[in-house]
DNA sequence: TTACGTTCTTGACATTTGTCAAGATTTGCC
DNA sequence: GGCAAATCTTGACAAATGTCAAGAACGTAA
């Protein structure tokens, strides 16, 4: 189980046995339900869990309505990044759209090991790029684009993720209506 | 001149004298005028840039036009960070909007002192985690909100920023048309 | 199976924002 | 100062999207 986040990390920036041996000494497997909330807006990001099976969102609330910010499904690290580093409440929250493996690690049991192992910070630096990558390309896909073009992105993007997914909570990730991706949809059944 | 980086970047974490004088071996201050683009789309970034003074934009072309990504201001690392640190060609262009004195690192010289002083790995995943933050933030920023609330939240944020900036760039960045922008602010004018 | 709640679709209409075009204002430069 | 270029403003209209409301389709549990 573990072993997948090993490689994971790994493939970012091999680590030494002693470095493995540590990272696996503060790592928890745990599993969750189907809508379990694992960080509520106002709270402290204090984990960071990496996704070894299933799916989740992060979203924020804005007046009456939640607006997901991402998805995060197997191989993603869950946290509000925001939160977690800088040790203030989150603007987000989090919820499991499915049932759960995570391999979770407290952010100060994380801290010991940047301080033991320097290049441990190698890892960390690289990760928070891809993570800084990923979040730039959402932001970007969103930016300027019209309602069929965000969706189209979104089904080339995530292939598998898109039908795993509630329509309502696709809508709110792209910034759109439920309504007009519905008819996105219908629109692009007809062309094909 | 090259006191006001070091200072940031003992804020972010503090670093040895040796440490610090490595820093300051591969740092070069650099004066360039307005308008100078200092890296364009499909460039590998190969320096980051320390803002002394000045004003910058990140920036990328789609189809006719320009959007603005970010601005870059004193305090700021200017560079693409994608493509600083994947050596891949950057998908984004950076202006300066006003003359500069930047203080420049070269990504090889940087690598070097990463190997030599591991603790300024430590150094280097808070500042990519501090730029990842307002990514995040900016990001959020450009969500789900009217044309008029965005330019209030921008103006909020960047008191001093929003005064130095061409409107059609600020409406670019916001993703709003310039029409738009400059109507919003009759109307917030009218209502002050 | 039925009954319920949720999700998805569709129509009518309102609102926001964009586009095009013209004119006003500011800026840079000789 | 005075001209040219760039920037900003304003109006009229078009396009995209949101909102409200009703009904259809789907999944789930008794």
């Amino acid at each position: 189980m573990i072993q997948k986040m090993l490689d994971y990390f790994n493939s970012v920036h091999p680590m030494s046995s002693e470095l493995s041996d540590a990272v696996v000494g503060i790592t928890e497997i745990k599993d969750y339900p189907k809508k379990t909330i694992l960080l509520k807006e106002g709270q402290v990001a204090n984990h960071a869990c990496f996704v070894i099976k299933g799916l989740a969102r992060g979203y924020y609330t804005a007046g009456e309505k939640e607006v997901t910010r991402l998805f995060m499904d197997e191989g993603f690290i869950i946290t509000s990044w925001l939160s977690f580093y800088s040790r203030q409440p989150a603007h987000e929250a989090i919820e499991l759209l499915e049932d759960c493996t995570l391999a979770c690690m407290h952010h100060d049991d994380l801290q010991k090991i940047y301080a033991a192992f320097p290049e441990f910070n190698i890892l960390g630096r690289k990760v928070t790029e891809r993570f800084f990558y990923l979040s730039e390309r959402r932001s970007l896909m969103l930016r300027r684009h019209t309602a069929e073009e965000k969706y189209q992105m979104f089904v080339e993007q995530y292939p598998t993720l898109f039908q795993r997914i509630a329509q309502k909570q696709i809508a709110t990730y792209l910034g759109i209506s439920e309504e007009t991706l519905s008819r996105v949809r219908a629109k692009m059944l007809k062309k094909s």
